[in-house]
DNA sequence: GTAATTAAAGTAAACGGTGACTTTCTGCGA
DNA sequence: TCGCAGAAAGTCACCGTTTACTTTAATTAC
């Protein structure tokens, strides 16, 4: 059906690898040949076939990516990112979501090693390094994006999540908060980190967290965290010394933790600040606007794209390279308690 | 590196037809080769090459995947449901975003066919229909998903517009707004068929739409229509007549419609109630919280995927399918002026 | 006991390209 | 005049499967 190289090398009365040769701009062929070739290329909208191509180079021209969620909105623009950059280079991208799941996120590894990716970038939700084994197994390269692997010796592109919840959790004693709470994340590194951070910005202040005052998401069964975020919230609500600021895991679960706070009838922020974390496009037309950390999510997504791009042009394994990205606090309604006009960058 | 059919062909003693029979569960085996063959197969951890199977097969096991914006909720949730169904039966899905630019879009459905995907799903940013001529063109099945045109027969998966515009312009009417503006989208079967709705819906009341009340969206640059639905709603507040309510082409047009009106100082809804359309995640958590149109976004992946499949798995090409998904209104304070506890299942 | 049938394997030829080598021809310097 | 270099083309083998057809041996029918 569609037109193959031997179909022009026919018409033309060349061999199919003169035809071949063209197609990849090798030197060795005439100008003359060129430009006939050229034109009934474009004549019969030749496209290459990538299967046959693939199967003789081994390689792909494909990327996988597999990210927690795709409704996420974090996880979505680093998606968007990746899918743009690596356009232009004529390279495709195959994604699909774990649902925060490992078995699953498993399956989907499994399923882009069989369909020979060329690289595979993963925000990974697994616990243990095992599924990284298999994919080294396969010598196909790989990235983590956002979450890393203490003992794992592996590309990374994401922030530096201690910065993070420094960056949250001091901007919160700043503002005048004195007992800050931290709702934190699942079992992954980012929420590790994040931790650290907060305990960190709170011991150079002198301080410890308050008992009870780090209450975990849980997995409430929302993907995201606002059903989490919410019931957290209402624990923390309950402490016995309650919290006038909260630094929470994500945005989704900041806006879980803001509807519990409202709805006890307390006021963002004068009663409790609360800072969250991904700066979501939509902080803007909150309840009470959301102070967050930019992770620079689109950032993460094109530098990720950029190194996938160079590592699958090499054909030798490369040494792996860490990359930090910037974090940044946007400070909103949320979180300004101190009058302070020159920080709001919305 | 990765294991071959030969290589356990040639550990076993066996043709490579064998070992593929055994690998398709082709009848005409043997149960004693078969368990010996398996065995091997999951001792290499055999993964079969895609490229391979493709070359000969004519098919990729693979799904193409255009939205305007992946950022958008409505089209994340979309891609989110086509992924989860199509990864149960072995389907993969290259996904891109055209960033709402009919020439993007053509150069990612080019590279779709260059790939040979099995089915390409299509939210199109096109006003001509001329590009779908070039899938037909390659044989190539399509799906519609959301967007239609009408001088095409092709398959369609999404909801009846006109039905959303009615569903939500009836509600302002029922709640007591007599003045009833449309922020519009761009010149998609979406946006007509939206507007089409919105007027017969004051039609239906004896109604016009009044002077300057239907203002568009304009492309203001952003994606997906705040910048866009505040500027809008800036036109409707200094119309001649202003409006008591507006039914917006999407939510986040609703968004900045909202914060227009909140910023000149008017109330929602007393003053001027809002319905949006597509009840994003977080409608809930906002200002004024958001009365939507929901589209079953879910849904809509659902039955595309489905279809996808059930015509990937046909060798010849299937007489097109509209299916539309039922559409209901999710009502919350921002247009809740008489008082209904009844449709409130936010 | 022989022919027809069936089960379980194997053979050969694609599929549509690419990579490594080889051939052919022309022009040029010694 | 010969040899050689370089440009421009062509040959051949292979990538890992599947498909259609053939072979072999065992089983059944008569």
């Amino acid at each position: 059906m569609a037109a193959r190289l031997k179909d022009i090398a026919d018409d033309l009365g060349l061999s199919v690898v003169t035809v071949s040769k063209v197609l990849r701009n090798h030197p060795d062929i005439g100008e003359a040949t060129r430009k006939r070739v050229q034109k009934r290329m474009r004549e019969l909208n030749y496209q290459p076939n990538f299967a046959a191509r693939s199967l003789v180079t081994g390689r792909t021209w494909t990327l996988g990516l597999v990210v927690p969620d795709l409704l996420h909105p974090f996880f979505a623009e680093i998606a968007k990112a990746i899918s743009t950059e690596t356009r232009k280079h004529g390279y495709s991208l195959l994604i699909s979501s774990s649902d925060e799941d490992p078995e699953l996120e498993i399956e989907e590894i499994k399923q882009l090693l069989a369909r020979r990716v060329d690289v595979i970038l993963v925000a990974s939700a697994q616990s243990s390094v095992e599924c990284f084994r298999l994919i080294e197994e396969q010598k196909t390269p790989y990235i983590l994006l956002d979450r890393r692997f203490d003992d794992l010796d592996a590309n990374f592109v994401g922030v530096d999540d201690a910065s993070v919840g420094m960056l949250a959790t001091s901007h919160l004693y700043e503002q005048g908060c004195r007992r800050i709470a931290h709702i934190r994340g699942p079992n992954v590194s980012t929420a590790i980190g994040r931790l650290e951070g907060y305990t960190r910005a709170l011991a150079s202040h002198n301080l410890n967290p308050l008992p009870g005052h780090v209450v975990s998401l849980g997995s409430s069964g929302d993907q995201r965290g606002e059903k989490g975020g919410y019931e957290a919230a209402k624990q923390l609500l309950a402490a016995e010394a309650r919290p006038d600021g909260i630094f929470c895991f994500n945005d989704p679960s900041a806006l879980g933790a803001m509807r519990a706070i409202l709805e006890a009838g307390l006021r963002i922020p004068e009663d409790m600040a609360v800072v969250g974390c991904g700066n979501f496009s939509y902080s803007d037309f909150l309840r009470v606007p959301l102070s967050s950390v930019d992770q620079g999510s689109e950032t993460i997504g094109k530098r990720a794209a950029d190194l996938a791009l160079k590592i699958a042009r090499k054909k030798t394994p490369t040494k792996p390279k860490t990359e930090y990205i910037s974090s940044r606090l946007v400070v909103r309604a949320s979180s300004r308690r101190a009058p302070d006009p020159s920080s709001d960058d919305s």
